[in-house]
DNA sequence: TCTGGGGTCCTAGGACCC
DNA sequence: TCTGGGGTCCTAGGACCC
């Protein structure tokens, strides 16, 4: 019978490459990408990897570095990062209908069995259609099972030799590799089930292939189970072509100041729990229950304090001012005055698709107001979609100036969509 | 002064029921 | 002295991913 493979597609510093597609003047020289708020890298350039820069270590701790060595700093455009992520899926869905979108920046594609050099053919062919057609590079790893492709992909990383694509066929071969790849690095295998691995003598990926079944299940659960047989060859995470329905949708973000007044954070609530609500809306979803929490800064040397609250609501509910008034009643139950906050953030839960929902009493008894609820988050919607996000909004997030709003002092403009900035034409 | 955000899944343990 | 056992449901916390 024919076992297809499995393609691992990831695109190379992927957040740098977008950077540098339209400022190719970055080529050649170190660029980081910094997270939300400026705190810390989450993405290099080679060349700042090869100046020693880690991966989340804090910006205001590199800074002098950056400016001495010529580093370009970038803040997180997600904006443009997810439009040239949806062209790079839709260049890789042309090579199979098979293809799950697994992250931002990498996708799992299922090829028919072939022999090992027409695969390596059509992996090449990916990797030069995709920088052609988008300007993103990308290496591709070949294998029986996706944690293989992982690994492969990694290596195809690596070795400049492989000019991006890596195929791991021939037992012999595979095991070869998994001596000299750290267990820790393996996909599903985190920092606390590397220590515990490594505790018990299983330092590489093979050495995990060689424990019994039994013993992986108690050390790992299920999952490490999963990964474990497929480490050797043997398929346990299918392939996954439509994503299963979101289970829950959060907005939460650090704030640019620390907060301490009650009023400033319904604030800043108020606005994720309407951006959390825009997203609920545009999955076609409504929430059954809403949670917030609050946190002050993990690493000050000051009091911290921590805490969430949920509340389910009567219906499930799309309605931006009902999830509001829930969210703002778990906050005032939560807050605690004589602290600086430093995070805010909403959970939608319990979510249902939004034409299938229970009614509450009052929208069965009064048709007209579950209708009026509609009509008005469809225009509002609308709206937002039209002029851009935050054009039309409730005032209960502001209407003054935003010192919660995060800090954004490197941002590229969003090149690819940002539609509602250029002059229209009648 | 300054350290991201958004997800999923699993398990243990408690509550509750019969 | 001695006080069952098993099922289900829910939740919090942990672990993982990018």
């Amino acid at each position: 019978m024919a076992r297809p493979f499995f393609a691992m597609v990831d695109c190379n510093n992927f957040y740098v490459s977008c950077e540098r597609v339209f400022a190719p003047c970055l080529e050649g020289r170190p660029v980081v990408v910094l997270s939300n708020n400026d705190g810390c890298v989450i993405a290099r350039s080679a060349e700042a990897k090869a100046l020693g820069i880690g991966m989340g270590e804090p910006e205001f701790r590199r800074r002098s570095f950056f400016v001495r060595h010529g580093v370009r700093v970038f803040s997180s455009n997600y904006a443009l990062y997810g439009d040239m992520s949806a062209r790079v899926q839709r260049v890789l869905s042309r090579f199979t209908p098979e293809v799950e979108p697994y992250s931002i920046d990498e996708c799992f594609l299922l090829l028919p069995e072939r022999d090992p050099e027409a695969l390596v053919a059509v992996a090449r062919e990916i990797r030069r259609t995709v920088v052609r057609w988008t300007g993103i590079p990308v290496c591709v790893g070949l294998a029986r099972t996706k944690t293989l492709a992982k690994v492969a992909n990694r290596l195809a990383k690596q070795r400049p030799e492989s000019g991006g694509v890596w195929l791991f066929d021939g037992r012999a071969g595979i095991e070869a590799e998994l001596a000299r790849f750290d267990v820790g690095e393996v996909w599903g295998i985190g920092r606390r089930s590397a220590a515990r691995l490594q505790r018990a003598g299983v330092l590489s990926a093979l050495d995990l292939t060689r424990r019994p079944r039994d013993w992986v299940r108690r050390k790992l659960t299920v999952c490490g189970l999963r990964t474990m047989l497929e480490l050797r060859s043997i398929p346990a995470i299918p392939l996954e072509l439509a994503p299963p329905p979101a289970r829950s949708v959060t907005c939460s973000r650090s704030f640019g100041v620390r907060m301490t007044a009650l009023p400033a954070l319904e604030e800043a609530l108020s606005a994720y729990v309407q951006r959390a609500a825009e997203k609920l809306r545009s999955r076609r979803l409504a929430a059954g229950a809403v949670q917030v929490f609050v946190t002050t800064a993990r690493h000050a040397p000051e009091r911290q304090y921590a805490n969430s609250g949920t509340l389910p609501l009567a219906a499930p509910s799309a309605y931006t001012p009902e999830l509001t008034d829930r969210a703002g009643t778990i906050l005032r139950a939560i807050f605690r005055p004589g602290y600086r906050y430093q995070k805010i953030g909403v959970l939608l839960l319990d979510l249902v698709p939004a034409d299938r929902r229970q009614l509450t009493f009052a929208e069965w008894e009064d048709e007209e107001v579950a209708a009026r609820h509609g009509a008005l988050m469809r225009a509002l919607d609308a709206v937002n979609g039209r002029f851009g996000r935050g054009s039309l909004r409730f005032a209960g997030s502001g209407t003054g100036p935003k010192p919660w709003h995060m800090r954004q002092r490197h941002l590229s403009p969003r090149f690819t969509t940002a539609w509602d900035q250029l002059p229209r034409v009648r």
